[in-house]
DNA sequence: GCATATATCGGAACAGTTCCTAATTAGTAA
DNA sequence: TTACTAATTAGGAACTGTTCCGATATATGC
């Protein structure tokens, strides 16, 4: 990544955060900047080892609440989903998951919309698909019809 | 689901079982019982309890322990990556990952054979989706080429 | 039935994550 | 600059989901 991209991401962030009025600590710089310039999709103790070279006494509770402050302000993502624990499917035959982010239930999606998904030729290079999993996540319609 | 499905599944399982030489407990066929005829993509938790209606002294290793095997021998699956930890990306333009399941490596994939994923019309019924992910897992190049 | 490899139970251990509270600090206004 | 205050942090304890361990029990093959 160019110097210049993560300076524009971190000019970013410092918006985002004074537009929500959220401070703009050493701490929460130092962890974005952390993962902004990662190309290794880093779990929260990795993060939280580089940012104690920079900021000795961080805690690892300060690292996880940034990042999952900065996940819900849209400014890093996270790969599979977050806090979740395991859940079984009796179901074997090829479908995908609609999850509702607010009651955590899970509905089964056998649409042919999406048919046998195919891996792109990227992959190759990459390695062996072994398995495709798609999920879906939004609100479910008996959540979206509550009052928050 | 049909008696007759259930049945089915139970008597291929028990002929998985034979052939791997894998011992028919009762834990084991009350466990698969259990998840093969639940609709709801119970937790490891959710089958405990029911499992201990029918079996009050099963552990919940067992039921750990059976779940993971039957995953292992493709007679359920789960919902959501098994065992793993969060990890963050500080990328948030739309792209999907490879994950190695060997050594955990996460890759980045922005192949355009995918395209803009597009959720099937069966989705209207279940609910609002905000986000798609697409997870591919198997084994990175690296990991392929080392011996076992 | 007997032998024995395999599986189970129960509880302790573990890993990842979150919670709690006193102390600190960024932003703001005088 | 200084003082104020609400937001944030550090550190460690607590929590949750999952796995490990060792003694006991049991399914299977003979």
């Amino acid at each position: 990544m160019h110097e210049d991209e993560l300076d524009r991401r971190l000019e970013h962030f410092k918006e985002v955060c004074r537009h929500e009025g959220l401070k703009l600590t050493h701490q929460r710089m130092v962890i974005f900047e952390e993962v902004a310039k990662s190309r290794d999709h880093p779990d929260a103790d990795t993060v939280f080892k580089s940012v104690r070279d920079k900021v000795p006494t961080v805690s690892l509770d300060t690292v996880y609440r940034t990042l999952w402050m900065l996940n819900a302000m849209g400014l890093i993502t996270t790969v599979g989903p977050p806090r979740e624990k395991v859940r079984f499917d009796g179901d074997v035959s090829p479908h995908h998951h609609f999850v509702c982010s607010r009651c955590g239930a899970v509905y089964d999606v056998h649409g042919p919309a999406f048919g046998p998904i195919q891996a792109p030729d990227e992959i190759e290079g990459i390695g062996q698909v072994e398995s495709v999993r798609l999920e879906l996540r939004g609100r479910c319609r008996r959540c979206a019809s509550q009052i928050e």
